[in-house]
DNA sequence: ATTCATTGTCATAAATATGTCACATTGACG
DNA sequence: CGTCAATGTGACATATTTATGACAATGAAT
């Protein structure tokens, strides 16, 4: 829950309050005065996500967050602008290339926390690579094995990747374009009813090896696996 | 980010004004040429916010305002006071009886524009992610799983949504039109009645498992969700 | 070339949810 | 107490969502 939080503030005192807040809700926070400095930090540890101003010396906020969200290895990290105008186009324009929120000066201390939070937690489910085991279904990535009670499962390559994401993240409900997203990667010219088929071999796998129940559906929202 | 936003304003010509700035922000004005009229508008939609003069024929909108902050189905509603003087009294006594803000004419319609923003950031608590606990219900909506003592609930779609818009606002009367806003959305050819047989549906589910009382009705108004 | 596994899409069946109506209850008020 | 309006309730036709089996395309292995 702890996330490592770069901030990219030019001001030496909002910086400060900044990086007060962010610790006070228990994250790690990272500095820079500016984009080169944030680079550099960048090389050291990729952040979790960055609170990013717009106007910045040298390289701008907004170039920054284009070039971040160009590059693949940190297209994925969420970024919230700082902004002092609290203008539309503004708005439109840091949406535009990328951010995922923004945030206009002066800002509430509490307002920041809540974008943090609902930001961060928009923040993709990550799959390890570390064996897994929910439900009396135990899954080794590095092998490429499901094994439930006694039986080994006898998976295709994407129901094993739709398993795995899964089972990397139970309880929580998954939406079909999620996990469209996640499972299936990049090339979505897949249809949302594509998730379905996959679930239903998944099932009839799981249940010929005594799972029952393992995949719940939830009407009008997604799918879930959970030992009940 | 659009609101209902009640302009309570005698003059016609800055009534005008007003409710032509409010569609331009994108907001739906709703306007009263009196403090009677704005009363009989209310009993159909609550609004979002309310922009009251301060020197209206009949009841005055300081008295009004009094009124509003008074009665529990409408003290959560900002007030923002539109006043000729600028005195510092005037002010005392406008955020003395629970208005929001004050803005005195002739007024420049980005400043009005800014306080309202500022005040809606401040509005009622929206539907987050996080799990919510009232009145021994918990309800989480990443699992979508609502679970009393010790029980699941099954709700179907439109009754999840419904509870957890009830949750995330306890203690507070909801207009059927103010359901329908909030929990059906923009496809709102729906007739007002059916909200009764949603609610209806929940309590179902409630009290099959134990919960008793948790909606409550509240005739001629709404309903409320409370833990007493 | 042939076989086989895998995959995405459909068509259709099955399951479930939804909105509205008719009628029963309830509450407010004279 | 009687009346009117608001709300509670059960039933039901319809709409929406999901499950399932079949199929053709693809590509790898034999």
């Amino acid at each position: 829950m702890p996330a490592n939080i770069l901030v990219v503030e030019d001001e030496p005192a909002i910086q400060e309050l900044l990086t007060l807040n962010l610790t006070q809700a228990g994250h790690n926070a990272l500095r820079a005065l500016s984009v080169e400095q944030a680079q550099l930090l960048m090389r050291e540890t990729l952040p979790d996500l960055i609170i990013l101003d717009w106007m910045l010396p040298g390289m701008s906020g907004i170039e920054f967050a284009r070039k971040l969200k160009g590059d693949e290895l940190t297209k994925a990290i969420p970024i919230i602008m700082l902004t002092a105008r609290g203008e539309e186009a503004d708005k439109v324009r840091g949406l535009e290339v990328g951010a995922d929120d923004y945030v206009t000066k002066p800002f509430s201390p509490r307002e920041l926390n809540a974008r943090i939070k609902a930001v961060l937690r928009r923040r993709a489910p990550q799959m390890t690579d570390d064996p897994i085991e929910v439900g009396g279904l135990r899954l080794d990535p590095m092998t490429h094995r499901v094994s439930g009670n006694g039986a080994t499962l006898d998976l295709g390559p994407t129901e094993f990747r739709l398993l795995h994401y899964l089972m990397s993240n139970p309880e929580r409900v998954h939406s079909r374009s999620q996990v469209l997203d996640r499972v299936w990667g990049d090339r979505v010219f897949v249809e949302d009813r594509t998730v379905d088929v996959h679930i239903r071999r998944l099932r009839r796998a799981l249940t010929e090896t005594g799972h029952e129940q393992l995949i719940q559906t939830v009407r009008g929202v997604g799918y879930r696996f959970s030992a009940h």
